[in-house]
DNA sequence: CTGCGATACATGCAAATGCATGAAGATCAG
DNA sequence: CTGATCTTCATGCATTTGCATGTATCGCAG
């Protein structure tokens, strides 16, 4: 009947995203309970990790907000608690008045990567096992796929 | 080199993290959006959930607790929010003195269904139109291999 | 049975988060 | 140029979260 036609599809793009979530949960709780997040919480990780990225050096706090799952008010403070701890620097952007530029100390780069040497090996100890190369290669591909697709939407 | 060998694997296992992360932190991001979390939290919803697709209704504290990604006192917390709000009953373990069995009651089962149809429909909306049926079963046959195998390890 | 360590859940408290709002600059129609 | 509106970021305040700890129960060695 027809209600199957549209019904099925749903259910399995619900389906999907489940098992997509709970993955993440498992392993993120892996991650967390790792030594690495011990001093920097994961949300404060990624903002340092974001930033080793960008290729310039200097982020605008806005655009850092589209990549991290923080309400901007928090992010706001976030980054004062970095900043108190002498791992980032703000600054005015030039051609924006409103805006602020975030760039890496020299500590905070160093923080960065040795967190990120001990996060990457849980990582690889996580994943590594699960599936094999190949797999990853296609579950990068699919992630990706869909990472663009609904970044790239209008957004309600 | 032989440096290349076991560095290529840690790095794919990496960016495939990397990216099933970032595809997850886009999905949800539109998600909370939506008007299904108005009124009622990501957590808390993920809590109503897993107590809908639980066959005896009842679910012990600790179990749950595996299931979403919140510390045990947070936890703890919320269900006693939930409680207040005459969506889940407690009751003692009866097999465990120290343990908590969680039940939906009626209000609280109706408003999942209620918010899980809203849900659902947001998440077909995003994941349906990014990947082929074939690419949605083959990230949930991927992520859900993840998952059983980083659940399985003994964890640190 | 007794005592010791482990497990399950609750609670005090400090820290982090989100919502609503405010302030300041940008953008644009007229 | 001017005023209305939007964008960007910061801040007050209530809620939520996590860590450390407390309490009660369980399981087990002796």
């Amino acid at each position: 009947m027809a209600a199957e036609r549209t019904e099925a599809p749903t259910r399995l793009a619900a389906e999907t995203w489940e098992s997509l979530f709970r993955a993440q949960v498992a392993v993120m709780r892996k991650l967390q309970a790792g030594k690495a997040f011990k001093n920097v919480a994961i949300n404060e990780y990624d903002v340092l990790f974001t930033l080793s990225r960008c290729p310039s050096g200097w982020l605008r706090l806005n655009e850092l907000n589209d990549h991290v799952l923080l309400s901007q008010s928090s992010l706001s403070r976030l980054v004062e608690r970095l900043e108190k701890r002498g791992l980032v620097v703000r600054q005015p952007a030039p051609d924006d008045g409103r805006g602020v530029l975030l760039k890496l100390t020299d500590e905070g780069a160093a923080l960065q990567k040795e967190i990120g040497r001990e996060h990457v090996r849980d990582i690889s100890s996580l994943v590594g096992p699960a599936l094999t190369a190949a797999e990853q290669k296609e579950l990068q591909r699919l992630t990706d796929k869909l990472r663009n697709s609904v970044g790239a939407r209008p957004g309600k």
